[in-house]
DNA sequence: CAACTATATTCGTCAAAACGAATATAGTCA
DNA sequence: TGACTATATTCGTTTTGACGAATATAGTTG
């Protein structure tokens, strides 16, 4: 089970924040459609979901060659809830628009074959 | 009206995590009473109150000698409601519950007299 | 006014963490 | 098998931010 001070970490930092409310919308997305959202380079977004998958605020799952994350299902409650009004609060922000219009108009997003 | 940038950016520290969960607890705190709550040096109280105060989270008052500071009236719905899930998080970590034991357990603590 | 109390700020140092560039890994498909 | 794609990791550098120690400020009280 994560901690406070782990989550908080999380939340720390802008990049991961932009992943984190992509990720509440949208229940789960694979790295290079996140990339083309936050118009990112790969490893950049890969060491930041890293950082998230190590202290259990996202899970992971592969489909062929394709890594989707999502929000951790074992979260806690208050975990959750906090996460949802980082989205209220966010959305005012330009940045996040962009990162949702870039998700939208995404050419050839992966298919999920077997969610 | 504070961004959510600035705002997470006040949770990114645990300190300054402690110091919000006692405020939204009680409301009204100086900073002598914060100081004995965490076990700190001033200057490093009053320098993360400062971060605080400077991006909007916390409002002051002054009363006499004395600084008594609080989350800020005028923080969105989505803000508080965070600060709000923040004590839940936090209130399973044996540091923060050593926090709120010894506030209670201060002696001599200021009188309000006009709040 | 001087002494005192509560709080704030400055400054130099240090450590954590974010970064870009390069490279490694792992799965797929011919 | 080798070429290719998606993703992860390593490494050296730089930036950010927390820190302790010292000092400044501001209000109170004698």
């Amino acid at each position: 089970m994560i901690n406070a001070n782990d989550f908080f970490d999380a939340l720390s930092d802008e990049t991961r924040r932009r992943l984190l409310v992509l990720l509440v919308g949208d229940d789960e997305l694979c790295v290079c459609e996140l990339c083309y959202a936050l118009d990112l380079p790969q490893p950049k977004v890969s060491r930041h979901l890293a950082v998230m998958r190590e202290s259990g605020v996202l899970s992971v799952r592969r489909e062929g060659l394709w890594i989707y994350y999502r929000i951790h299902p074992l979260l806690p409650a208050w975990a959750y809830r906090i996460l949802d009004q980082m989205g209220q609060g966010c959305a005012a922000l330009e940045i996040f628009q962009g990162d949702r219009k870039r998700l939208k108009e995404m050419p050839n997003r992966p298919v999920r074959c077997c969610a």
